[in-house]
DNA sequence: AAAGAAAATGGCAGCGCTGCCATTATTGGC
DNA sequence: GCCAATAATGGCAGCGCTGCCATTTTCTTT
């Protein structure tokens, strides 16, 4: 079932094609070490007539030194991921690193071994999401010696390179905010917290705040399965059928929060002096609604950008803080 | 800069420590050929004791197959390109092959350069976006030898495998809707269609069928740029202070008619009967809106799957249509 | 012009596996 | 029990490159 590759061109041909040695062909084509003009120009014109397209394959068996790197997400249905994919693709692309990927659909077991189906490609370093991993794959990485970056969380203990921010403060001045608002009965729609382990920190942090400034959360609705526009609406419709009068509701997301603000608009619910609602991750769609979504923006392209960064330059172990940014918006 | 892996386990020190020969092991751990169950558990024991971690890159240098897959597509920003991969990835894991993927930006000249990178990496397939490609581009995939596959675009000759549907029809379509519900004074609002190749191919299948049924296109509004909500409202507003009695707006996607949708909302413009809306792509969230948004609702994942299946089972070139499907919706 | 330094270049042993072939252990049939 | 199958197994030559070292060529310098 697998493809076997027709006869290629090999480096060995066009050094004969070219009337060098071998090693004077790779020098050329890698721009490494010293070689003539007049070869470089003999070489790349073999290359040209041939059509050599270099085995990488070969190369880095050769070399023991890789430049891939390995991304293992929970999910691309999440724009989140994309987003990070995006702006470490981009670093990487430049640095001419080849980005592989495979997909957990957050759960830790299929993490482990999606892990170790990377770690078989000897990637210079594997990117995880947060820091929720089994025993398994923890011992694998390290063990691997590959750079180890986890993302998008600052809450736990890194193991080698991490970059994002705090779920837990982004929750807490969640809920800071909408104290100072004035909002005191206060609602939480979310998707399931088992899986999206991040989530689950910004809605504890969310909860002790409330708590803290006696007002504790008035009640919840959690959805099974994963974030949603329509899982907003839905649970903001049955959250709102026990507790009509609620003041504000924050959301796992801003998917869930913009399902919220359309059953607000389909009820003829206003928003905020009705009720108020608040949500995470500062999508782009928020600005553009009516009422500008009010929500917490957080760097998930500057995260990949920042992991890959810190991949090609092999900058030691460190914690890369990006922060977040508080939208006012109109809906809270 | 680059990365150099630790020392690691090899298979032959798995074979010695397991007192075998370094080919049972190799057979024992792809579970190929023959052995007895009492070598295949000295050999496990051996690789867990160890904790060996198969080298791929030596057995693909060694087999000369692959199983990577490339994908070179423009962009992670359109929810396309995620959920095409989305439903490749989960078929190419179930069948333990890696995804590659680099990203181009809609320019065909990094196309190429990509393209080219990863074929270094001999894969088992090169998956793109479309038809439109260089003649470097093609040339050095034809040469290649592998699979090449088309994706989400059926409007011209496939090179070898190509899936998804038509974005002509898909752009008649929509203008037959329109045109049935009795809309006359339509117009367009898209963003950079020489980028976006297969946009522009829905645009002026959507301009032909107009002018055929003696209603031709009203007028355009064409943002430079990526599609994006807010480019969408952004765009209908100025159509709008031009030609305040259109009747109906066809948008190059389902991002840009939110925006539309969004500022008929916030202008108090009734939907759709002082403006009809119609979108593509059936993005989750159209559902959701308060008027569920006209569209087309396109295969993108089954896309991926389908995809990743031909691949994977190495079938004969072919062409494959999963048509789409139209969504009546309430805008329009 | 000779000597020494620096620049170019070629040769070849691996990198860690797989595929092929030869060899050895088992098994079943009569 | 003897022989032919059949199952298990080991050995080793590559896969196509890179890294190291030895060698040759070219340049400086005095």
């Amino acid at each position: 079932m697998e493809f076997k590759h027709q006869a290629t061109v090999t480096l060995a041909e066009v050094a004969e094609a070219a009337g060098v040695g071998e090693s004077t062909v790779s020098r050329v084509l890698r721009n490494h070490g010293s070689f003539s003009g007049k070869t470089r120009d003999r070489v790349m014109a073999a290359v040209e007539r041939l059509g050599y397209v270099p085995n990488r394959i070969a190369g880095t068996l050769a070399s023991t030194a890789s430049r891939l790197v390995a991304f293992v997400i929970p999910s691309l249905s999440n724009i989140v991921f994309p987003d990070v994919l995006r702006g470490a693709s981009a670093v990487l692309e430049e640095n001419r690193y080849q980005a592989v990927f495979s997909v957990t659909d957050y759960d830790p077991g299929k993490e482990e071994a999606l892990a170790a189906a990377m770690l078989a490609w000897r990637p210079a370093a594997v990117m995880l999401a947060g820091y929720e991993h089994t025993e398994g794959t923890v011992k694998m990485l390290r063990a691997s010696g590959c750079r180890i970056v986890e993302l998008l969380d600052l809450d736990g203990d890194a193991l080698d390179l991490a970059v994002g921010f705090s779920n837990r403060t982004a929750g807490r001045e969640s809920a800071a905010f909408l104290l100072k608002r004035g909002y005191r009965r206060i609602g939480y729609v979310g998707h399931d917290l088992d899986r999206d382990t991040r989530a689950g920190k910004r809605f504890s942090a969310f909860c002790e705040t409330l708590g803290a400034h006696d007002a504790p959360l008035a009640d919840r609705e959690i959805l099974a399965g994963a974030s949603s526009v329509e899982n907003g609406r839905l649970g903001l419709e049955r959250l709102l059928a026990r507790m009509p009068d609620l003041d504000a509701v924050y959301f796992s997301n801003d998917d869930m929060a913009l399902g919220g603000y359309f059953h607000c608009l389909a009820r003829g619910i206003a928003i905020p002096s009705q009720l108020a609602i608040f949500g995470y991750n500062g999508l782009d769609i928020g600005r553009a609604t009516p009422q500008p979504l009010s929500t917490i923006r957080t760097p998930r392209v500057a995260t990949g950008q920042v992991a890959a960064q810190l991949v090609v330059t092999n900058s030691p172990p460190q914690v890369v803080d990006l922060g977040f940014e508080l939208i006012e918006g109109a809906t809270a």
